[in-house]
DNA sequence: TGGACTAAATGACAATAATCAAGTTGCCTG
DNA sequence: CAGGCAACTTGATTATTGTCATTTAGTCCA
């Protein structure tokens, strides 16, 4: 039933899926590459608020109220979404509670993305946000590994809070933490040393970087 | 029914309500003073998610899963909090879906507060966004104003991502755009020209704050 | 293979914010 | 009213980040 309400796009690398202050009317499921939420300050400004990747959905709290959104939405890849309007979804809660809770769970998921960016940005400098966002893509807690970063590095500043330049001096200290880049990867020689350096006080996270 | 299962208690200022990893049980609603959301990151550094005022609730969406609280809560002032049972909660969603309507909203009104913060932590420059702190606290659009300080200054800094001292330094800044501190109370010459001080371009404001 | 384009790194400098230290100010209490 | 405490302000210095300009490297395509 909401299935059959739902439509399906494809969007190229750059396409608008919507703009913040549009009232929102679906949410949007990415079945295929990458899709950015970002928000304009009255100052010009751009912040990434976050990215979503395949099988992540998002716009689940506003669609409800039919509420303007309160970012804009960017394909940074070609990529797939799926658009479930949001009287289907509704209709579908009213029958089953189950559904509304998982929307809920799913809600609180970025809500507890947020916070951790906050907290990132408010309690972390540079180069130690830049080495939580690559533990982050670690599959393993130990060792060593290779991980492939998922978008360009334009967008990983942003996401960041931080200029291209800034990520890049930043990698640039990284090194002395046993991560090593090279095009779109990057080479972590031990995992655990990276978190303790993401993890320890910025003054000393300093001494050890030079 | 709802109502019966709640509870319902004083706070001292300072004291805890839960801390950050506590599996969450059920949500809170401020009744009387302001309660504040934090975070503790790995390396110690302290950022504030939020601070809440009579009539707000939080936790909504980690109680319904029994999540472990992404933050802590603590009384900032001597305070009255309702705690409403997760379990008393889902049950009255299965009955009626409307209710988690309305959790939802109440939710999206958190994450657009979190991206409304991260967008000026990203895209303001720290008078900016002291500017817009106060801007928020006025209850008109254009004219002057006095608006009352919510909670103290080592509070208002840690909110808006800055050291007390920085926070003291914008209040100085902010004098050429017709701003006064007095003790806990804020005079402001003129609304709009404040509020297009916190929209122009940094560099532009900085000119102007010189 | 050789431009031409783009992404990224680097250097020099300005600007913003943190830190440390020393004053204020107002308030409470004996 | 003096003394002491706590919150706040101010000053001097350092560190981090942003800005602008330039260089390097990689990719595409004829």
């Amino acid at each position: 039933m909401v299935l059959s309400m739902s439509s399906w796009r494809e969007y190229d690398r750059g396409e608008t899926l919507f703009l913040q202050g549009e009232t929102a009317q679906a949410i949007h499921i990415v079945t295929e590459g990458w899709v950015k939420l970002y928000r304009i300050a009255p100052n010009g400004g751009e912040a990434v608020v976050n990215v979503f990747a395949k099988g992540e959905s998002f716009g689940e709290a506003v669609a409800f109220r039919g509420h303007a959104y309160p970012v804009s939405a960017e394909a940074v890849t070609t990529c797939e979404v799926m658009r479930i309007p949001s009287v289907a979804l509704l209709e579908a809660m009213r029958k089953d509670p189950e559904i509304a809770v998982s929307v809920l769970a799913s809600t609180f998921a970025h809500l507890h993305s947020l916070v951790s960016q906050l907290e990132q940005l408010k309690a972390q400098t540079g180069p130690q946000r830049v080495a939580e966002f690559l533990l982050e893509l670690c599959e393993h807690e130990e060792g060593s590994c290779v991980v492939t970063l998922p978008y360009d590095k334009f967008l990983i500043a942003g996401r960041l809070g931080m200029k291209p330049e800034s990520l890049s001096r930043s990698f640039a200290k990284l090194k002395n933490a046993g991560v090593h880049i090279k095009r779109n990867h990057a080479a972590i020689d031990d995992i655990e040393r990276l978190r303790e350096f993401s993890e320890t006080d910025p003054v000393e996270a300093w001494h050890k970087a030079q």
